[in-house]
DNA sequence: TCAATATCATATCAATCATTACAAATTGCA
DNA sequence: TGCAATTTGTAATGATTGATATGATATTGA
């Protein structure tokens, strides 16, 4: 089934490359910054073919969306849950968001969500959503690790697990703006340890 | 010298009118996806009179950031200096910051910098650097006002002003995003007191 | 009343936009 | 070897883009 033979001329590109490139072309420029001319040079690709693959551009530019939004939003997101002790985790997170952010091989910056979908979130038909349940399901995939973590007995059973997901999405959101801005990355980690704490303080809803 | 009287025919529009009309509609659709007629119509001004008065597209783009960074994106921090208490000054700030993310006369939603401006950050000449100052400039100014807390007893001499400005700063563009995504306000203000205390509290830097 | 001056309104410019016909090229299969 | 299937490459589509050239219109000062 996989990459089977079929009648007639062969595809001369990737389905997958192409769409990291056009991904990269939207995050550099934005929706209606980037051309049809500069996304069919960079995918490599003719525009009819772009079109027979990938519908028009619009449909195209939702695709990268959600592209993004199931690998590369996610690479924080795996640093995350691949560290064990919880304190080191959540400034592999936001160590992970920050070089994200600001090393990326296009040379492009910040978060493409953040910082080039949310422009079309009131233009473009059904971006306005995508961008909600991006937020939603990060929330709660942070938010997940915590609980894990009260049952573990390493927070403390009333540890708001989910206030505090959003507090490290949205402290987040900060350093991707930054990083958009020419932010430097080694400024920003400075906070890290701080961050982290704050993140994790079992009283800070009391005092 | 104010509103003097001039020979020739007199101008229909007020330049600042005109100029806060702009900026809606950069806001709402991006620097690209504003078009010249777009403008003209919001503005009630003709094409001619457009580029007599503001040049071209693109200066008139960044006199519509640098209106909105001298002017609207003051008001959160004026909420901030002129509430006493310093704990609900953050709150204020914050609450500000969003009321003024979701509750836009024009209906557009959230920060025009954060997720608009940011978009053209690397394509439109000298708006990084905009960026960058609008950053620099905010942290500043909220840091002073630790500062003057400092000098009165009310934060202790230890406390790290730059450092909680930039939180601050950051839990805003959170904030900004979700509103641009959709988030209800509401749902937002109720982390507010809690996230005001972890922004004062003294000891997180130690335990 | 009439120049002088400045803005207004309309029409138009070349360039670029997203999209698509059309024909050549490349494959599998009969 | 030739046909059917599919993609590629080129070129052209009409629409829209940002920006102007032109002339009518409105106001001031003499």
């Amino acid at each position: 089934m996989i990459d089977a033979k079929k009648v007639g001329r062969p595809k001369k590109f990737k389905r997958e490359d192409a769409l990291a490139a056009a991904l990269n072309v939207f995050w550099a420029k934005g929706y209606n910054g980037a051309s049809m001319k500069d996304l069919t040079a960079a995918m490599k690709i003719n525009g009819p073919s772009l079109y027979a693959e990938f519908g028009d551009k619009q449909t195209l530019y939702k695709l990268t969306i959600d592209e993004y939004a199931q690998n590369d939003a996610c690479a924080p997101l795996v640093a995350f849950e691949g560290e064990d002790d919880i304190d080191k985790a959540v400034q592999a997170f936001m160590a992970a968001a920050i070089d994200y952010a600001t090393l990326q091989n296009s040379g492009v910056k910040g978060c493409f969500l953040s910082s080039c979908v949310a422009t079309t979130a009131g233009e473009v038909e059904g971006v306005e959503a995508k961008l909600q349940n991006a937020i939603i399901e990060t929330d709660k995939r942070l938010a997940n690790r915590f609980d894990l973590e009260i049952t573990k007995g390493v927070l403390p059973a009333n540890f708001p697990s989910l206030q505090r997901a959003r507090l490290m999405f949205d402290l987040r959101q900060g350093h991707v703006f930054r990083a958009r801005s020419g932010c430097d990355a080694d400024e920003m980690k400075q906070d890290l340890e701080y961050r982290s704490k704050i993140v994790l303080q079992a009283d800070a809803t009391s005092a």
